[in-house]
Formats: C-alpha cells, sequence, structure tokens
DNA sequence: GCCAACGTTGGC
DNA sequence: GCCAACGTTGGC
C-alpha cells in the first residue's frame, strides 16, 4: 500500500519550509480546524506532504514526510485537537505558485483550491504528479 | 486594508 | 435546532 499525500499551509513568517529544513524536523500543531484535525488524524508515518507558503510567496515550495502520527496537540489546553510531526525531505527545484495551481486544469478538484481556508488537506496522486511536473522535477 | 468563505458561539 | 453575530484565514 502506497503512502498518501497531503498539503499543509504556514506562513512563512511564522514558519517557513527553510526554518523546516535547518529543523529537520518539527512538531506541526496549532491546527484549530476539525476538517484539517481529521486529515492529520489520517496522516500515516511516511505519507508525503507538500509544504505551502500562505499569504507570503502563496506557493508549494518544499516536501516534507510524516515522521510521527497525530498526538494530542501540546498547544491545545482543552486537548481537542491533535498535532503531528513532520521531517524535511527537499525543496521544490522551482515553487508552484496558487496563479499557476489555479491555472491548471489538471488541478480543478484539489482540495486546498476548492475549499481556500482548509490548512491540511488531501492531494491526490495525479495532482502531486502535476505538482511536482510543475516545480520541474 | 478589504472582504469572501467558513467555523464557532450563544441567545432564543 | 435555528440563526445572527462574531472571529479567523488567506487571497486580492
Amino acid at each position: 500500500m502506497s503512502a498518501a499525500r497531503w498539503l499543509v499551509k504556514s506562513e512563512p513568517h511564522t514558519y517557513s519550509f527553510d526554518h523546516l529544513v535547518r529543523d529537520g524536523r518539527t512538531v506541526w500543531d496549532g491546527v484549530r480546524n476539525n476538517t484539517a484535525a481529521l486529515h492529520l488524524k489520517a496522516m500515516r508515518q511516511d505519507d508525503e506532504v507538500l509544504f505551502y507558503h500562505s499569504n507570503v510567496g502563496m506557493a508549494v515550495v518544499g516536501i516534507a514526510e510524516v515522521a510521527r502520527e497525530a498526538f494530542p496537540d501540546p498547544s491545545d489546553p482543552a486537548n481537542r485537537f491533535v498535532a503531528v510531526e513532520l521531517s524535511a525531505v527537499r525543496a521544490l527545484t522551482s515553487p508552484v505558485t496558487l496563479a499557476e495551481m489555479k491555472a491548471t486544469p489538471a488541478l480543478a478538484e484539489m482540495a486546498m483550491l476548492r475549499q481556500g481556508r482548509l490548512s491540511v488537506s488531501p492531494v491526490s496522486a495525479a495532482e502531486w504528479e502535476t505538482i511536482l511536473r510543475l516545480a520541474g522535477g
């Protein structure tokens, strides 16, 4: 069974992909949306994750992977939400911008495009390949 | 800075 | 259980 694929958003001011590369690995906490939390819970070890910079950059900039499956979010006092750990895999050769993604028919059904505010979303195998192709491999 | 799209909260 | 008010995210 092959690994699943996801996309996570982060504002580069808050936590950039470069920061993840420096850290090697990080706790992905602070998600406070039920739909996003469901996706976090569905993540499995070694699933692949696109790392998207929201607001500034507005592009997929790198690839990460799931280093630890869902556990109670240490930043949530109510203990309702979960976190995962992500580790850096590599930066994309060239970032894939939101504008490019919107202009690509093969990505029209992508969860992150259909529901803009969702901070953790699934990516199909075909969408993954399309984005990597746009990134220059 | 504005606003659309969602989620959540709380009064009833 | 409905819905108005409010808060947040994130593109523009």
